[in-house]
DNA sequence: GCAAGGTC
């Protein structure tokens, strides 16, 4: 007999061929595809790994043109499938000409069974008699595998069909969603509007965040602090506490406080406690923990998971798409530590070796598919060359670390200090053994510290008693971080989707900003859909599919059923919104205008100066009047652009306010304009002593300096990307070159000399320098995306 | 050119 097995991924045909085989399996091609093949007593088997799903659902051609489509019908269309992985159907169907029987083979859940019989569809088009089984398993290891094929068991036909229902659904609802917002606002092509049943609820939460940022009403309050003095062995040390009455909401009040205990030189101990806690490890990485945790080192979530996939795909780290924080059995967390021995993290790997006992950490959830994220190999530099690659690396090592590490130990304290009948609180907090901190250094914890104290005792106040005046603010933005984990908790999306429905906010143009916040047009979509079609905004759209989709694989309900019922919402739907269409697409039209208006045009002072995108994607302000008014000004390609709303007072042109990675600055458009000169003056040409040098801006966002007569003068430094220039007056005193200063937050400044070959420079700067000018290298072979993607520095570089 | 879900 001629058995086929099909299976998911490339990586878990590997696995079977070599688990089922004992390693004898031969690889071949066929039609381009990997595929591996071995005896089994006397039969044949072949193994093939598909990449996800093969084929996809898309409306005929009749019904592509979106301004001749009529939306109503669009409602009820029967949507082709479409293959999308050719090179694959084609192998599989030459792979159908001699098989007896398909073994499907692909993950153990809902997707996985409509991609097993995608894959069956291509082979029985040519063998229709072809017998199917299924494996199930959990995991690749070889007691499941073997397992599973010893006990193939049916295809649940209803399982895929729950999977197609909601590729339909999705589809219907996201399409007549996405044409109508486009056409009534009058937004084709490129900058089309778009919904659907994850991305709307998911703007909808930034858009809610946003009102209530907003909407907040701050209010003022006072608190009272007072320092402590209490000598320990001749030393005297300090320790402040804070009024425990907290926050006072009337001044008065805490102003008769404070002079009630500011009359009392010595405070008197009325309680002390004291604690050791042991603090004990996070968990192990899942997906959604992950990107929030490398979103906190700067990375986009999107970016994390693309370079989690090369490492992966590198052999570097565990499968990264994973909802699991429980390490199975079958993962050697011993192994693993050996396997890093060799790393730079070696010393690390060898002490958390030694452990007697390792309990490693667990997280709440606990699944069988893949096991959290975790290294499998140990690297050096010289395997992951890119900075950026190697951090994420380094985060997944140090997290594992964590998770296999003791518990730290804290000594935390509090005392209740009574001054002049005023109770004051202290509180301590010590590491006394850092324990997995000690491997996991991205949580840092700020110490407190606190002397033993005895009730009774009296201590001398410090200074006076201070009031200092706050006020509430309002909840904070979130980060691609926290917005991933509240995605989480409310079924928004899987693991594999949530960081791309972000980026494809980005993308659209319906947030913006390192802590995303929404766009003019973000808002007034979300505000369309919540007044016409509240349902594709709420979560509970997809709840409510999770459970047709049970229904549907129960049996309890019928794919036909489910569609027809969703077709109808959606018609309802679709009616409201036609009835409004007027009035939707001004609002909507009317909020694109305000996202690009600057100011009144400066040179024909008639027009109005917006933000133009030019073809290529770079943008520039520009005239509304053109032709007829010709005035542009060029525009920082990275960043949040937005309108001052005031003139310069040196010009009077219209000023823009630029936001990159949290930083903003207010300037003048008018790239003649005095102010804007001064901002960007580096000092005289050191080349050709006419022009001028001064910072600019490359097409692709980069910043150099380079000479006001270029083409004549070509003279360029780089410049580093992050913090705020300032030229030095002086020149270097080595090579004569212009000296800049460079002011990072949190770090003392940065003098530098523009030239990179600087004699005054040391060797090492220097490698570092030369290393990081050739970065165009590993961006060439860069393997080749679904879409491209020509600002995703913009958004994702942090 | 639309969605969301797999995977590269």
């Amino acid at each position: 007999m001629h058995r086929l097995i099909v299976t998911e991924k490339f990586n878990a045909a590997v696995r079977i061929a070599t688990i089922l085989s004992d390693g004898k399996a031969k690889r071949s091609s066929v039609e381009g595809t990997t595929v591996f093949e071995f005896a089994s007593g006397t039969d044949r088997v072949r193994i093939v790994g598909l990449r996800g799903h093969i084929l996809n659902i898309d409306y005929p051609e009749a019904l592509n043109s979106w301004e001749r489509t009529d939306l109503r019908e669009l409602v009820w269309a029967e949507p082709d499938k479409v293959i999308t992985a050719g090179k694959i159907a084609a192998a599989l169907r030459k792979l159908a000409e001699d098989a007896d029987e398909v073994v499907i083979a692909t993950d153990f859940d809902r997707e996985g069974e409509l991609i097993g019989v995608e894959a069956l569809d291509i082979v029985r088009t040519v063998r229709p008699s072809v017998t199917v089984r299924r494996a199930r398993f959990s995991a690749l290891t070889k007691w499941d595998v073997e397992r599973a094929f010893g006990d193939l068991a049916e295809v649940d036909f209803p399982l895929a069909r729950s999977a197609e229902s909601r590729q339909s659904i999705d589809l219907a609802w996201g399409a007549v969603l996405t044409r109508f917002l486009s056409i009534a606002s009058r937004q084709l092509g490129r900058d089309f509007l778009s919904a659907g049943r994850v991305q709307s609820p998911t703007l909808a939460l930034i858009v809610d965040r946003e009102r209530e940022i907003t909407n907040f009403a701050p209010e003022d309050y006072w608190t009272l602090h007072a320092a402590f003095r209490k000598t320990v062995d001749g030393t005297p040390v300090e320790f402040e506490a804070d009024h425990a009455h907290g926050p006072f909401w009337a001044h008065r009040e805490a102003e008769s406080a404070r002079v009630r205990a500011d009359v009392a030189a010595k405070g008197t101990v009325l309680e002390y406690l004291a604690n050791e806690r042991e603090e004990r490890p996070p968990p192990p990485f899942n997906t959604t923990m992950f990107a929030a945790e490398a979103n906190r080192l700067g990375f986009g979530a999107a970016q994390a998971m693309r370079i989690a996939e090369d490492l992966y795909q590198g052999g570097f780290i565990s499968y990264p798409r994973t909802d699991n924080t429980v390490y199975p059995t079958t993962v050697n967390l011993r192994t693993v530590l050996e396997k890093l021995a060799d790393s730079p993290f070696g010393a690390e790997a060898r002490e958390l070796a030694s452990q007697e006992r390792i309990v490693p950490s667990r997280g709440r959830t606990q699944t069988t598919d893949h096991p959290p994220i975790y290294p499998v190999a140990g690297a050096t530099r010289a395997q992951i060359k890119r900075e950026d690659h190697w951090r994420i690396y380094e985060l997944v090592v140090r997290r594992f670390f964590a998770t296999v590490a003791p518990n730290a130990v804290a000594l935390t304290s509090e005392a209740k200090i009574d001054l002049g009948g005023e109770t004051f609180v202290a509180e301590g907090f010590v590491l006394r053994s850092s324990g997995w901190r000690k491997y996991y250094p991205y949580w840092q914890v700020r110490e407190a510290r606190l002397p033993a104290l005895a009730a009774g005792e009296d201590v001398d106040r410090v200074g006076p008693v201070a009031i200092k005046d706050d006020r509430t603010k309002p909840p904070a933005r979130y980060s691609e971080g926290s917005l991933l984990q509240e995605m989480e908790r409310l079924g928004l999306g899987t693991k594999s989707t949530r960081h791309d429905i972000i980026k494809k906010l980005y993308d659209r143009k319906f947030i913006e900003g390192k802590y995303p916040r929404p766009t003019t047009s973000g808002v007034a979509v979300i505000q369309a859909l919540e007044d016409h079609a509240e349902r594709i905004t709420k979560p509970e759209m997809t709840a409510h599919l999770e459970e047709d989709m049970e229904e549907i694989a129960r049996g309890v309900r019928t794919q036909q059923d489910v569609i027809r019922e969703s077709q109808q919402m959606l018609s309802d739907v679709l009616e409201i919104l036609e009835k409004n269409r007027q009035a939707i697409g001004q609002e909507i039209e009317a909020a694109l205008r305000q996202q690009n208006y600057i100011g009144p045009c400066n040179v024909c002072k008639e027009g109005t100066l917006n933000v133009i995108r030019s073809r290529r994607g770079s943008r520039f302000l520009g005239c509304d009047r053109y032709p007829a008014c010709r005035n542009t000004h060029p525009l920082p390609q990275t960043g949040i652009i937005e309108s001052a709303e005031e003139t310069c007072p040196e010009c009077g042109a219209p000023m823009i306010r630029h936001t990159d990675r949290g930083r903003s600055t207010t300037f003048c458009v008018a790239s003649d304009c005095p102010t804007v000169r001064e901002m960007n003056l580096i000092g005289r040409c050191d080349k050709c002593g006419q022009g001028e040098l001064s910072i600019r801006h490359s097409m692709r966002g980069k910043r150099f300096v380079g000479c006001s007569t270029y083409p004549a003068c070509d003279n360029t430094y780089p410049l580093p990307q992050r913090g705020l220039i300032i030229p030095d007056k002086e020149p270097c005193k080595a090579c004569g070159r212009p000296v800049i200063k460079v002011i990072m937050r949190g770090r003392p400044p940065w003098i530098l000399c523009l030239n990179m070959e600087c004699p005054a420079k040391n060797g090492k700067r220097k490698r570092a320098a030369a290393s990081k000018a050739k970065p165009k290298k590993p961006r060439a072979p860069r393997k080749k995306r679904t879409k491209p993607e020509p600002i995703e520095a913009d958004i994702a570089a942090g």
